[in-house]
DNA sequence: TTTAGGG
DNA sequence: CCCTAAA
C-alpha cells in the first residue's frame, strides 16, 4: 500500500509540484481505498489498536499543531506518514499542508476505518486538490509561530492568495472578466468526483426561513430608495450588470409558472399585512411556497452552473465562485445576506488576515484578503472571527473531556486551523471578549489565556 | 464609516 | 447573520 503511494508521490515530487493530479486523483485514493478494504480484515486489529492508543497521541499532536506524523489511527495517515518520512525535505512543507487535512478529516471518522475512509478519502482529493493547488504555486512558509502545521497550512495558502487576488482585482476592472478568470480557473478543479455528492446535499438543503422573507421584502419594495443607495453605495455595485444578467436568465426560466401552480397566493397575501413583530407566524405562512420558489431557482441555478462549472456546496468554491452563486440566486440588492456558509479557504483566509493585521482590523483583512468577494463585509469577519474564537475554546475544552473527541469536533473547521486561532487569540486578545474571560469567569489568574499562553509557549518548545 | 457586541 | 450604539 505505502508503496503504491510513495510512487505516486515521487511521480508528484518529479514533477516539480505541479502536478497535483498527480498526488490526489481519483485512482490514487482507489488504490488507498480499494487497498483499505483489502486490507481491512488485516488492518483491523492494528487499526484499532493504533486508534486507540493514537488518539490520545493525535490530541496532543493537535495542540501543538504538530499533527501529522502521530496520527496512526487511519490508514491514510499511515501511509502520508511513509511518504512524510521518503520525502525530501524541500518539499516538506507542501505536503505537509495536505496531509494535515487529510488527516484531519480522517480523524473524524477514524471510528471505523473500512467503511468512512472511502468517504473521507474522496473529501480528500477534494480537498487537497484545492489546498495543493494553492500550496503548490507558493512556497513561501513564513510561519509567525514556528514552523507548525498549523502555519504552514495556513501561510501556504494565504501568502498565495493575497497576491492573485489582487492581480485579479486589478486585472479585472469590469466584473466580467473576473468572472471569466474565475469560471476558467474553477472549471477543472470541481469537475471531480465529488461533485456529485455535494450538489445532492446542497439541492436538498432548506432555505433559511428569514432568507424567504427578505426575498419577499425585497420582491414588495424593488425600486425602494434603500436598495437604490445601498446599490450606489455598496462597493459591489460593480458586480450588478453581471448580476443582473443572471437574474434576467433566472426570470426567464418558467419560475413564476411554478408559483402559480403552486396557488401563490400566500404569497401575495403577507405583503398586504403588516409585517411587524409577529415574525415567526406571519413568516412561516410564506414560507412554504418562497422555499419552492428558492428550490426552483436553485434548480435553475444549477442547470446553468452544472454546465459552466459543476456546483460544489459549501466547499472550496473560492470567494468568487460564492459570489457568483449568491449574486445569481438572489434578486434586487447586493449580496445575498443568508448565510453563505464560510469555506475553508475563507476561514484561513481571515486567520491568515488576523494574524497580520491583528484582531480588530476588520476593514484591512477584508480590503487585503477578501478583497474580490463581495460578500464578507468587515462586519462578517468579524463576526467569524468571534465563532472562530467560541470554537476554538469549546474545543480545547472537549479535548480535555478527550471522550467526546472526533466526530462532532470541527467538522467544517480543521483543527489546524483552530489551534491558529487560538494562537492568535493569544496574541491579539480579541477586544473585549477576553477580557471579560478573565474578569468574570476566571478570578484566579485567568483560566482562557493561561491555557492559550500555554499553548503557545509549549509550540516552540515542541518544535 | 468602522468596531464592538447583543440578539 | 442582523441590528445598532458608540467612536
Amino acid at each position: 500500500m505505502s508503496f503504491l503511494i510513495v510512487l505516486d508521490f515521487n511521480t508528484f515530487h518529479s514533477h516539480k509540484c505541479l502536478g497535483i493530479e498527480h498526488f490526489s486523483f481519483a485512482v490514487d485514493f482507489d488504490q488507498i481505498k480499494i487497498d483499505s478494504e483489502s486490507l481491512h480484515s488485516s488492518l483491523t486489529l492494528e487499526g484499532e489498536r493504533t486508534k486507540q492508543e493514537g488518539h490520545d497521541e493525535k490530541l496532543r499532536a493537535d495542540d501543538v499543531c504538530s499533527g501529522i506524523n502521530k496520527h496512526p489511527g487511519a490508514v491514510n495517515c499511515r501511509t502520508t506518514d511513509d511518504i512524510f518520512n521518503l520525502a525530501p525535505a524541500s518539499s516538506n512543507a507542501s505536503f505537509l499542508g495536505n496531509v494535515d487535512f487529510g488527516s484531519y478529516s480522517q480523524g473524524f471518522s477514524t471510528t471505523d476505518i473500512g467503511v468512512d475512509l472511502s468517504f473521507a478519502g474522496g473529501h480528500n482529493v477534494a480537498f487537497d486538490q484545492k489546498e495543493g493547488k494553492h500550496m503548490i504555486s507558493s512556497s513561501t512558509g513564513s510561519s509567525g509561530c514556528s514552523g507548525s502545521t498549523t502555519a504552514c497550512l495556513d501561510d501556504e495558502n494565504m501568502s498565495d492568495d493575497r497576491p492573485m487576488k489582487r492581480k485579479r482585482l486589478s486585472s479585472s476592472d469590469s466584473l466580467k472578466t473576473n468572472y471569466e478568470h474565475n469560471e476558467s480557473k474553477i472549471n477543472p478543479f470541481n469537475e471531480g468526483n465529488r461533485g456529485d455528492t455535494l450538489i445532492t446535499e446542497k439541492r436538498l438543503r432548506k432555505p433559511p426561513r428569514r432568507y424567504s422573507e427578505e426575498s419577499v421584502e425585497q420582491k414588495s419594495r424593488s425600486n425602494s430608495k434603500k436598495s437604490a443607495l445601498k446599490a450606489s453605495k455598496d462597493k459591489s455595485l460593480h458586480s450588478e450588470s453581471h448580476k443582473q444578467q443572471w437574474q434576467k436568465k433566472v426570470k426567464a426560466a418558467p419560475i413564476i409558472h411554478k408559483d402559480k401552480s403552486f396557488n401563490g397566493g400566500c404569497i401575495q397575501v403577507p405583503f398586504g399585512l403588516p409585517i411587524e413583530e409577529g415574525h415567526s407566524a406571519k413568516k412561516r405562512t410564506c414560507w412554504e411556497p418562497e422555499e419552492i420558489k428558492d428550490n426552483r431557482i436553485l434548480c435553475i441555478k444549477d442547470k446553468y452552473e452544472v454546465e459552466s462549472f459543476s456546483a460544489e456546496s459549501e466547499d472550496e468554491n473560492t470567494e468568487d465562485e460564492c459570489t457568483t452563486k449568491g449574486n445569481s440566486t438572489q434578486k434586487g440588492n447586493s449580496r445575498r445576506k443568508h448565510h453563505i456558509s464560510w469555506t475553508l479557504s475563507e476561514v484561513m483566509k481571515l486567520v491568515e488576515g488576523v494574524s497580520e493585521y491583528g484582531v480588530g482590523r476588520w476593514t484591512e483583512i477584508k480590503r487585503l484578503q477578501f478583497a474580490s468577494s463581495s460578500h464578507r463585509t468587515s462586519v462578517d469577519l468579524k463576526d467569524k472571527w468571534r465563532n472562530l474564537l467560541k470554537a476554538s475554546d469549546t474545543q480545547l475544552q472537549n479535548r480535555r473531556k478527550v471522550v467526546l473527541g472526533r466526530k462532532q469536533a470541527s467538522q467544517q473547521v480543521p483543527e489546524s486551523v483552530l489551534c491558529r486561532v487560538r494562537e492568535l487569540a493569544a496574541i491579539y486578545p480579541y477586544p473585549r471578549e477576553n477580557k471579560s474571560k478573565e474578569s468574570c469567569s476566571a478570578p484566579s489568574t485567568s483560566s482562557f489565556k493561561s491555557t492559550t499562553n500555554n499553548m503557545f509557549v509549549s509550540l516552540p518548545t515542541v518544535m
